[in-house]
DNA sequence: CCTCCATCGGCACGCATCGTGCCGATCGAC
DNA sequence: GTCGATCGGCACGATGCGTGCCGATGGAGG
C-alpha cells in the first residue's frame, strides 16, 4: 500500500486482472460465504463502480475468476491405458475442486446458478461441457484403440463419469478419494471395457492398496 | 384435520404446518429467488419471531418444507424387471425435481448448502442417502434374483445412478428425459446386467423412439 | 509540456433482508 | 375468570445491492 509508490492508482485493463486476483484471494481466505461485490471492492480498495463496470453481478465476477485458474488441472496425459488416465485425471480434478480458490469460487457460482437458469446455462457451457468433452475425447480415443467396445454410447458415458464426481463433491460429505474413483471406473470398465482392459481391471483390483500409497502425494509432472 | 371454523389467529403446532405450506406456495409462485424469511412471514401474515422460533435459518425451513412433499415420488414399484423399475422411478423423480414446489425448494437448500458444510451434511443424510438407499435396495434385490451379476459393487452403482441424475438436474440445461435415463441405464446394465436382463435391454433399444414421443412433449415447468 | 476526458476512489442514497428486542393483544390451559 | 405462553406488529442496527454524483487522477492527443 504505502511501500509501493509505483502503484499508479488506476489503469484500464490491468485493474480487471487485479480484481480477479483479489477475488481469488478473498475466496481462499474467507470462502464463498465472504464473497460479495462490496467485500471485493473493500479488499481491493476500489469503488464498487469499478467492479460493476466490468461484471454485472457477483456471479459473473466469480465466473471470470474461475476461468483464471481453471485450465491448469484439466488435461489428460494419454500416458497409460484409459483406466489409468481417467483415474489420474479424476483424482487431480477432485483435488482442485476441494481446494481453494477453485473450490469456494466454483461452489459460489453453482449456488448462484440455482436461482438463475441463464447463469446455469453459461456455467454449463463454459466449464462443464469442457470437462465432459475432454473426458469424451479420451474415451473416444480408447474406443478407437479397442480398449472400449464399439457399441458404447460414449457421450452418455462421459456425462456419467463427470456427473458422479460432481455429485459427490456438491451434495455429499464423502471425499472423492481413490476408493470412489475406482468404484466408478469399475462400473465404467465393466460396462464398456474389452477383454484387454478388463485384464487391467482385475490387475488393478489386486493392487488397489498399493496404488493408494503411490498417488497420495505428488505424481504430477511439471506443467 | 381440525374442525376450526375460522382462523383463530394463532395456534401452537398447527402454525408450524401452516408456515411450511406457505413456504411451498411461495416457492411455487415466485421460485427460489423469492424465498426469504421475511417473504414467508409477510405472506403468512406472521411476525418473524414466529418463524425464527421454529427454524434457525431459511435453509432449515426449506429443509422441513421439502420433507413435507418429499416422500410421495420416492418408492419403487417392483413391478417389472430392474431396468423397467429404475427407468420409471428415475423419470418420476426427474419430474418431481423439475416441478414446483420440490424443484425450487430443493434447489434453494442445495444452494445454501454450498456455503455451509454442516447443512450439506444434513441435506445429504436426510434426502440423498434416502434416495441412494432406495435405489440400492432395488438393485440389491435384482442381484439376488440374478438380474445383476454377483460381483457388482452396488453401493457405488447406486451412487452413480442417482448422481448422474442430480448432476444433470443441477448443472445442466439438458432435461432429464427418457433419452438420458436410457443412456444411463444402458451403461448400468452393460456393466452389471446378466444375460436375462441384457435381453430386455435390446428390446428397449428397439422401442426407444416410440417411447420418446410419449414423454418429451410438454414444456418443462420452470424450476 | 499541456489539455482533455474517460476512468477512478469515495461517499451517499433507497431498498431489501437479516436477526433481535420490545410491546400489547389474545389464546388456551388451569 | 386468571395467567402465562404465544402471537402479530413495529422498530432497530447491520449488511449487501445497485445507482448517482463528485472531485481527483492520469494517459492519450496535441
Amino acid at each position: 500500500m504505502t511501500d509501493t509508490p509505483a502503484t499508479p492508482r488506476r489503469r484500464g485493463a490491468a485493474r480487471t486482472e487485479e480484481l480477479l486476483r483479489v477475488t481469488l484471494d478473498l475466496a481462499t481466505e474467507v470462502g464463498y460465504a465472504g464473497l460479495s461485490i462490496e467485500a471485493v471492492a473493500r479488499r481491493a480498495g476500489v469503488g464498487k463502480h469499478t467492479i460493476y463496470r466490468r461484471w454485472p453481478s457477483i456471479a459473473a465476477l466469480l465466473l471470470d475468476a474461475l476461468s483464471l485458474v481453471w485450465t491448469s488441472d484439466l488435461d489428460y496425459h494419454n500416458a497409460g491405458d484409459v483406466r489409468a488416465d481417467l483415474r489420474e485425471q479424476f483424482l487431480r480434478s477432485s483435488l482442485a475442486l476441494s481446494s481453494p480458490p477453485i473450490g469456494p469460487v466454483y461452489r459460489g457460482v453453482i449456488a448462484e446458478a440455482q436461482a438463475d437458469s441463464t447463469l446455469r446455462a453459461t456455467l454449463h457451457e463454459r466449464f462443464l461441457v469442457t470437462v465432459e468433452q475432454s473426458t469424451l475425447d479420451r474415451i473416444t480415443r480408447a474406443q478407437r484403440t479397442g480398449e472400449l467396445t464399439a457399441e458404447a454410447n460414449l457421450e452418455f458415458a462421459a456425462e456419467v463419469l463427470c456427473g458422479t464426481l460432481y455429485y459427490r463433491w456438491l451434495l455429499s460429505t464423502r471425499p472423492i478419494d481413490e476408493n470412489a474413483v475406482d468404484g466408478l471406473l469399475d462400473m465404467f470398465m465393466a460396462a464398456y471395457g474389452t477383454s484387454t482392459s478388463t485384464q487391467a481391471q482385475t490387475l488393478h483390483a489386486a493392487s488397489r492398496e498399493t496404488l493408494q500409497v503411490r498417488c497420495g502425494n505428488s505424481t504430477r509432472p511439471a506443467n
